[in-house]
DNA sequence: TCCCGTACCACAATCGATTGCGTCATCTGA
DNA sequence: TCAGATGACGCAATCGATTGTGGTACGGGA
């Protein structure tokens, strides 16, 4: 079972393989007359002819390859940002390829390494940090690259997040509403935007609400459960007065609720609990837990449909910034300030 | 900032192009002098060569892509599994290309037609239904695959998973020296493997401890938290006596936890609950779930491993059936019959 | 000294499709 | 009727790496 080649059809068209390309190519179609073209088609169509996708992509350095760059598959904010991406790519004819970083810098440089020389047409990176080398290469490099979820400072690539500091508002609002007024803030950490952000919002919300001013934000070392669970003890220890806590993200609010449990403080009884991304299942927390939900397969998809406009060349100009609306999910972790 | 070809080595090394695809390729690195290939090793280091696959392919008749398939990749059955498989693919050489079936066949079929035709070296799948054409047709067509997870009837395809029998086994012998002598088993969908499995393994180890016969197993239409708690529903309205429920996999206990909890019956006081797969912070629900762990990352390894040597050509023979050692994480889900 | 085997390497074909360029035939208009 | 324009297509180079074949230099044995 021999593959049908180019060759093979235009031999069978009785014509020049360089013709039946050109025949079957929508781009260069009209350079061939009508009559050629059905000859061709018909044999194409006939010898059960599937052009090779490596053969093409190593003449016209183009591979149909999407490269998306997560730091951590397992972590349950990606998955949904990856299906969005993906459906928006294959309607498109392109192939997904997924990496996973490990959250090393090393790792991250080599694959995407890997995949440029593979011929990748373009990434969708959500490994962003705040100042990062390798994506202002790739900016400089001029390869079509698109940022979801986390941004960098020099804004040099079109991004696609949440809106953020919206989010922290709804968060701050809604414990104020309910009483509290001694508020902190344990972020993500503060080479990421959304460490950076969420932190900058929430010290622009309490102010606004003109709550005492804010010793009560600190940076988490990472999005985890234990960097929460440190920070919140850390927190607990310097005896500092609080009654509610946002927390960077859900890990982070997991790490809180740790931490709480074992300085023997109720949640939501003692202290308000609000994460971030609101992780599938929260509902089955004890307690459930308040959390601002992200448009996250709306935003990997968006990252597609952005990255596909510039590597098909339709759209060059200034990178955009795009913020996807949010929205808090009140839940049983935040309670009336007693 | 153009790429470095295997030309520009050869030229700094001072040798034909051919000797240096030799020198760096360890197959055919004995042909070269131990000189030569040093200085070709040391001349692509220093400038940096990265050999450009697509080139590579289109001589060789290989992608070095390797595909997964899974159904939904939200679900966090499936990220371990990826990322365990994107180790060893990379670490040899290769490239993961993930694609979301989306639970539907028609997707899944397209999806893989899409990789086949762009050369795909070969496939793991999450996807096998227990009678499945299109990996019949695959198996047939003699493209390397590899099931990981979910098995066929009729095992034509090397396949990894978790020991599931034995998962079970340790469930039932749990809730048996807990007291319980009224057990269901809320299963999975039976034209998947892992739901007949765990059912027939159920049935086994319930009468093993000379239970009273089972009309207490129903499977559920699907691994959701909706066919979960339909089913519970259905089994409460049943009105058969049952203090416990060894769950087809977590999101059916949380299902059933749903539907406990609006029938008004407590868990773990009136009903113990027992999942499958120990999803990610379960210790964190209300209350925290007893389940069984597969060693997820460690399956997607040991398949990539497996279809690797396939690929390559290293192993034929029959299709080997891998099952990997499981554990059960007992929280407080379960407790001793009243 | 001559011959032959061996080791090492260069040359060029090859994988399959794309594409710039050249050629031929046909058509138009003067 | 002929120059020039136009359309349709063939030719061959090209992408970058791999690999079968052939050639050269060196060594050892007679």
């Amino acid at each position: 079972m021999q593959r049908i080649k180019l060759a093979d059809v235009a031999r069978a068209a009785g014509v020049h393989p360089g013709t039946a390309s050109r025949a079957l190519n929508p781009e260069t179609r009209e350079q061939v007359s009508p009559a050629t073209v059905r000859r061709v088609a018909r044999a194409a169509q006939r010898l059960g002819y599937v052009p090779n996708p490596v053969a093409r992509g190593l003449r016209t350095a183009r591979s149909f390859l999407i490269g998306m760059v997560v730091p951590d598959v397992t972590n349950p904010l990606f998955p949904p940002m990856v299906r969005g991406a993906e459906k928006v790519l294959t309607q498109a004819g392109y192939t997904l390829v997924l990496t996973d970083t490990d959250n090393d810098a090393a790792t991250e440089r080599r694959q995407i390494e890997l995949l440029r020389a593979r011929g990748t047409d373009g990434f969708i990176v959500a490994t962003a940090r705040w100042h990062d080398d390798l994506l202002a290469e790739i900016a400089a490099a001029g390869v079509p690259a698109v940022l979801v979820n986390r941004n960098t400072a020099s804004a040099e690539l079109p991004y696609v997040g949440g809106d953020e500091r919206t989010g922290v508002r709804l968060a701050v609002d809604h414990l104020v509403a309910l009483g509290h007024r001694h508020i902190a803030h344990l972020g993500g950490p503060a080479d990421t935007s959304t460490g950076r952000e969420r932190a900058a919002a929430f010290r622009q919300s309490v102010l606004q609400h003109g709550l005492p001013a804010t010793d009560l934000v600190w940076a988490c070392a990472a999005y985890t459960e234990e960097a929460g669970a440190e920070a919140a003890g850390r927190l607990l220890a310097s005896a500092r007065p609080f009654t509610a806590v946002v927390a960077g993200n859900d890990l982070i609010a997991f790490g809180v609720l740790d931490a709480l449990a074992r300085a023997g403080r109720s949640c939501p009884g003692e202290v308000s609990l609000i994460g971030f991304n609101d992780m599938p299942h929260l509902d089955k927390l004890a307690p459930p837990l308040t959390s601002v939900a992200l448009p996250l397969a709306e935003m990997g998809a968006q990252a597609a449909r952005i990255l596909l406009s510039r590597v098909d060349g339709s759209a060059g100009g200034p990178p955009a910034q795009s913020l996807l609306g949010v929205e808090l999910k009140v839940r049983a972790s935040t309670a009336p300030v007693t």
